[in-house]
DNA sequence: CGGTATCCCGGTAGATACTG
DNA sequence: CAGTATCTACCGGGATACCG
């Protein structure tokens, strides 16, 4: 399967507004966590101690919306929120782990890359001409 | 020690920061194009119609930086620069065709969540608590 | 505890113009 | 053709403060 298909790509712009939403900077980190358990608000804040409450409630807000996240409020004294990863949100997981495994692999090559690129642009800054 | 943090989660910041380079608005379209067959500047603006040359410029000099793609300059008249994927950057494809398959299998499934969100949202705008 | 409300800043993307 | 240079608009995201 070449994909010979020249009209279309495959990116349009649904999917690639659903990866935003759903591979977005703290999504994994979140998706992790509750892959593993259900968690509290304050308790994810702590696994992910670099998320400010703005944007983890954002987050979860996000992929409440898209079906992957469910929300459960009890009315206790105070309230306790806890978030849980749904069925939708479980098939999530596989695409993601391939995509992690992928990173793991390949971020020492890629740092690599990185830095002969680095190096490269340091002796030719007037204009991008390869090196004699 | 209130949360036992046994294992360290998987997305660390190098993770994290290498998806974001590789994954960000344009490169899948760009990567998708690629891997196709190598493409000129312009070729690539033609085939993704919505991005502009700027943000073509940053996406193709990132995906550069990150050695999953190649910059060829020919010193014709005038320069012919042409985009390949490196061998590296094929290896990506069958973690984002993973992502891709994922996403076109759960979009309607996800769209549909996103509707019976929104329509609650719309019931309940004081305080989010649930519907008996 | 689990948020919402504000202010503010830096980076990203768009439009436009110019160049080798 | 394949960019670079500006200039501006916008938004995500952090810091902070407050509320049920």
């Amino acid at each position: 399967m070449d994909t010979a298909d020249p009209a279309g790509p495959r990116i349009d712009a649904p999917h690639r507004e659903l990866l935003d939403q759903v591979l977005d900077k703290w999504s994994l980190a979140v998706l992790d966590r509750l892959c593993e358990r259900p968690c509290r608000f304050n308790e994810l804040r702590r696994a992910i101690p670099a998320v400010t409450q703005k944007s983890l409630t954002a987050t979860l807000r996000r992929l409440e919306r898209n079906g992957v996240v469910e929300r459960e409020v009890t009315a206790t004294r105070p309230v306790a929120v806890t978030y849980r990863i749904t069925p939708l949100g479980k098939t999530l997981r596989h695409p993601v782990d391939v995509l992690l495994a992928w990173a793991d692999a390949h971020l020492s090559a890629i740092e690599r890359a990185r830095r002969a690129f680095d190096e490269q642009e340091e002796g030719s800054l007037r204009t991008r001409s390869r090196l004699p």
